[in-house]
DNA sequence: TATTACCCTACTTGTTTGGTAGGATATTGT
DNA sequence: ACAATATCCTACCAAACAAGTAGGGTAATA
């Protein structure tokens, strides 16, 4: 199997409520768990990670919890996926951000190479320009 | 991490190897796993499951070994990965062949589903197209 | 200064991955 | 026939990872 981790179909869920709250002030961890049923102290480690990478931010304290920090139409889905699920690429030899050479393979002359990298080219193509605004519940369209 | 399995490479690497010996008569396992660097008892497990899929044909006792079965043209890359890598969709709710429906989300009204309903098409519509031929080392251009 | 709520480290449990071991079975040359 | 060959099959093992839990530390605020 190699599709997205429940970890990251949990940070879906969570960062769509949030863009459902967006400007509405912080929002409670706990808050968050119960509505889109994920369990609490997993999902509190979830949303440190997004914050840690800058997507997320937080409010400590009575009244605190999180929120989006820049604009949903701001954070691509392709950043949220390399966050909480690591490459989008289906080769290490083919990968933006997560770059390793293949063993006993001349990337010049491998035809598995030349395919996966039109993968990642397609792929890209669309996770990099949806965003977390693409998510929201009240959406229009997808154009 | 949601890349392609080391079974997978391997896989692939074993069958590029006998997509340029195709029509050669049948190859060892032993050879293969010496040529392309490949765990000879791992390899064996591999090759067995790409026949029991109908890619590749065997051959016993001296004289045997493994070949591919139709014209490597008739082999798309999507069906090796799915038979020793799993599914391509990004998400059980989009997937054809390995479809589960996602607890706690309305298919109908999920951003996320119909991203990646966007990713898997755009990725099929590649890897679908794209066969074994694609993938010898002798092969003129990728067009 | 007590309460709230995020922050952090560490741990546990179950599953998957990447192999290995050893023999059974089928084929073929002599 | 029979020995050699080479695939086929079942079972096992260790390390890595995923998913989730535990428990307290720290910062903000009323």
């Amino acid at each position: 199997m190699s599709m997205l981790s429940n970890k990251a179909q949990y940070a879906f869920r969570a960062l769509t409520y949030l863009v459902d709250k967006y400007n509405q002030g912080p929002v409670l961890i706990s808050d968050i768990a119960k509505k889109k049923k994920i369990p609490l102290k997993f999902l509190e480690n979830i949303l440190l990670e997004l914050k840690k990478a800058g997507i997320l931010d937080s409010k400590k304290g009575k009244g605190g919890g999180y929120y989006i920090k820049e604009h949903p139409s701001k954070t691509s889905v392709a950043a949220v996926v390399r966050i909480v699920n690591g490459p989008i690429s289906m080769l290490p030899c083919v990968s933006l951000y997560f770059y390793e050479r293949c063993a006993n393979c001349d990337e010049k002359n491998c035809g598995l190479h030349d395919v996966m990298e039109q993968v990642r080219d397609a792929t890209l193509n669309i996770l990099e320009k949806r965003t977390l605004e693409d998510l929201a519940s009240g959406r229009e369209s997808l154009g």
